[in-house]
DNA sequence: CAGCGGTTCATTTTT
DNA sequence: TGAACCGCTG
């Protein structure tokens, strides 16, 4: 008896063909991941193929652990050793195990943004081009897309032509790749181009890995963009054993260069392919997909499909209408709490999700009220906190000392009297002798005029790099962490804060620290270099662990692959979602909406059971109230799904339904909420489903729980700051974190776990 | 050299 | 609204 029972027909002859090309058309929900880890499964048990020759592309890193997990339940431990990973991440490993074939230094930093416009600036102050007139940011996005589209920049300046700026940008391309090449680094873009090209360059090499990769799976594959493609082509070029899952519907990273013509034409290169489709849907009520698949059909750039399922028609989808964002924020968090408290929900089962991170905001501030758990994924990265680029950039430097960028970073944080003027005069030095920084430290009473302060401080700073790099055999990856801290005087420069923020900080870095344990623990090669590329290359939904246990906030985007019972789709309105760079850009091109309705479509196919959309008649937008619309998507919603309400005024719980008029005005308005008994709560409660009287300043309630000492609205005290008022917490535990407003009105946020509080 | 206060500018989305 | 950048002062 095949594994392979469990899987309806179309699924099942998905798993099935393993020979040749293979197109799955999967719709969302319709059980593509089960499909895949069947088939990789089928691959391994039945077939008895060795899991090495597996090579499983996915869209996270999270995503290849989970299905490696899968898997293994079905075939055991073998499963360890198919390589699966994002496409950077793959790429990231080839070029350090080929380095010496291609000819680079194993050791290369991989930059992220804020390092690549650090890279930009720099090349643009030595072509002397002043950044207001012409700015990094914009300079490194149409770098970007040269790159995704395989230009190098000859290439770029032959398309440019003779328009002068253009010719300007080509320029700084060549500079700013030359400074990369110095460095040692490659930014996001490189990993994937350096692979294609190195291919090309080494046939023995790719011929390996063509050998070794005999099944070759990519997910997502309509988020590719031209060097992925070429990747996958170059690797299925021997044994043609491709197998790709994507839905054209779901294409929604055309801004980073993925081409929709990769699905499209998938046929085309690969005339022999099979097709399958998987259209039915294992995930979301009858009336969660007919408004997924109403809305769609306004695209016109399909290979079209349509979902269905054997499911109920479910709830209708109710759509608010609230006054303003505050009041969407409020509107969504108290749903929430009833739907946790009185119907049976979890948090970990909901989500809230939005079209910019901006947004999450106010919903923040509504969510720490409630006390309610969650987690807001992506908006304020872990790894891009100052503290913890800091350390990161001590222990790149060790890494990889040829990195002046990372080494600037540093190299007067904490302050050691390093000013601009002396870097400015090493940089000189550096430049004419063409040695790095730090090497150019070696050589400090050659660099001229520089002052006898400044040699010793930069002396201390050599000596402090030296000895880390002397005393680095003999520790591991944790220990390696917290010597950095220690002896950087970073520890010491928190502490001499005494400030709340500081001892948070200073909690980030312990937290990065256990990080490096649990890695160093857990990873087959716990090397430095490994552990960089790593959290380099780690997506939003890597770094948040729990979100199975939590309300979850993310964009749009994040929130892909994902599924929850109860989703709530925030700011649907005009110029927000479709945001007014498309609607703009649809003047001139109308399938520039496409894209916005297909990321809509995402959202709404996200929830399996409720689904609310919510919009906001007026939103604070960069600090003023800004007049709003509903979106369009919300008119292309057939009325027979949808119910309406109105939220205005919080204290009336009942919708009024009222003066607006919506959209094409085909909605209907749902029966005023009928009075429900509360059923008996059942696990964890949260408090105050009846709102206690308002007070406070302004007109909206507070919510006080007199059992609970952090609650917001209580007032505790601290050792240094004194007696204050709990004005919000974020967190839970040990990680609780607590916002404080002390005298003098000044707020401070503290972590329960570090400040000893008292009630006061 | 560091810290302060003023100004300006920005929001897509992410590896 | 706020982060990020600039220029001035001590």
């Amino acid at each position: 008896m095949s594994i392979l029972e469990a899987l309806n027909p179309a699924q099942c002859e998905a798993a099935e063909i393993v020979d040749g090309p293979l197109l799955i058309l999967a719709g969302a929900g319709s059980g593509k991941t089960r499909v895949l880890t069947y088939r990789i499964a089928y691959l391994i048990n039945e077939l008895g193929v060795n899991p090495w020759n597996i090579l499983a592309v996915t869209f996270t890193n999270k995503a290849a652990g989970e299905m490696r997990e899968r898997v293994e339940k079905l075939v055991g431990g073998m499963a360890g050793q198919i390589w699966g990973g994002t496409f950077h991440s793959i790429c990231a490993r080839l070029l350090r195990f080929e380095a010496e074939p291609f000819g680079l230094d194993s050791n290369f930093t991989i930059y992220d943004e804020d390092d690549r416009r650090a890279a930009m600036r720099r090349v643009m102050e030595a072509h002397d081009i002043d950044d207001q007139d012409l700015k990094p940011r914009a300079v490194i996005a149409q770098i970007s897309r040269a790159k995704n589209s395989m230009l190098d920049p000859h290439q770029f300046a032959l398309e440019a032509g003779e328009s002068p700026h253009q010719q300007q940008i080509a320029e700084l391309f060549t500079s700013y790749e030359a400074e990369l090449r110095r460095n040692n680094a490659f930014d996001f873009d490189d990993l994937l181009v350096e692979v294609v090209r190195q291919f090309d360059n080494h046939p023995e090499v790719l011929a390996k890995y063509q050998e070794r990769f005999r099944f070759l799976l990519v997910d997502e594959y309509q988020d590719t963009n031209r060097p992925q493609y070429l990747f996958c082509r170059q690797l299925a070029a021997a044994h043609r054993n491709i197998c790709v899952v994507g839905d054209d519907d779901q294409s929604i990273y055309q801004f980073r260069g993925a081409d929709i013509r990769n699905i499209l034409d998938f046929e085309r290169d690969y005339p022999e392919a099979k097709v399958v489709r998987l259209e039915q849907n294992y995930r979301s009520t009858g009336r969660i997909l007919a408004a997924a698949n109403a809305v769609i059909q306004n695209n016109q750039r399909r290979k079209g499909k349509e979902l269905w399922t054997q499911a109920g028609d479910g709830e209708l989808i109710e759509l608010v209408e609230c006054d303003t964002d505050r009041r969407e924020a409020r509107y969504i968090v108290d749903k929430l709490r009833r739907f946790i408290n009185y119907e049976g929900y979890s948090p970990g089962d909901t989500a809230i999700l939005y079209r910019t991170n901006a947004q999450s905001r106010a919903l923040e501030e509504e969510l720490q009220r409630s006390g309610m758990p969650y987690i807001i994924v992506g908006s304020i990265r872990f790894y891009e906190r100052k503290e913890i680029k800091d350390i990161l950039a001590y222990l790149r430097l060790l890494a990889n000392p040829a990195d002046d960028i990372n080494l600037l970073r540093i190299i007067n944080v904490p302050r050691r009297g390093i000013g601009a003027t002396s870097l400015e005069r090493l940089q000189v030095f550096a430049r004419e002798q063409s040695l790095g920084l730090y090497a150019a430290l070696d050589h400090l009473d050659q660099v001229p005029r520089l002052g006898g302060r400044a040699v010793k401080s930069l002396t201390e700073f050599r000596d402090l790099a030296h000895g880390l790099v002397a005393d680095r055999g003999g520790m591991d990856l944790p220990e390696l962490g917290q010597a950095i801290f220690e002896r950087s005087g970073y520890r010491q420069m928190l502490l001499d804060e005494n400030s709340p923020e500081a001892e948070v900080r200073a909690e980030n870095v312990d937290q990065l620290i256990a990080f490096m344990t649990e890695f160093s623990q857990t990873r087959e090669e716990p090397t430095l270099e490994s552990f960089l590329e790593e959290i380099a290359l780690m997506s939003p939904l890597d770094e948040s662990p729990d979100t199975s246990k939590m309300i979850t906030l993310m964009t749009l985007h994040s929130a892909k692959g994902l599924e929850f019972p109860l989703v709530f789709l925030s700011g649907m309105e005009e110029h927000l979602f479709p945001t007014s760079r498309a609607i703009e850009e649809s003047q001139t091109n109308p399938q520039a909406i496409e894209e916005e309705r297909r990321l809509c479509y995402v959202g709404i196919t996200r929830a399996r059971e409720r689904l609310f959309m919510t919009y906001a008649c007026r939103r604070y937008t960069f600090g003023k109230m800004i007049e709003t619309s509903p979106s369009r998507f919300l008119d292309e919603l057939p009325s027979e799904l949808v119910a309406l309400r109105r939220e205005v005024d919080f204290s009336a719980r009942a919708p009024r339904p009222g003066a607006a008029r919506h959209g094409s005005g085909n909605q209907i308005f749902a029966a005023p909420e009928k009075p429900k008994r509360k059923p008996e709560p059942k696990g964890v409660h949260y408090e105050w489903d009846e709102p206690p009287a308002s007070q406070g300043a302004d007109d909206l309630p507070t919510y006080i729980d007199a059992s609970d000492p952090f609650a917001v609205g209580q007032w505790v005290k601290h050792p240094s700051w004194g007696r204050g008022e709990i004005v919000a917490r974020e967190g839970q535990g040990e990680k609780m974190k607590l916002s404080i407003r002390f005298k003098g009105s000044q707020v401070k946020k503290v972590a329960v776990a570090y400040a000893r509080l008292e009630p006061a």
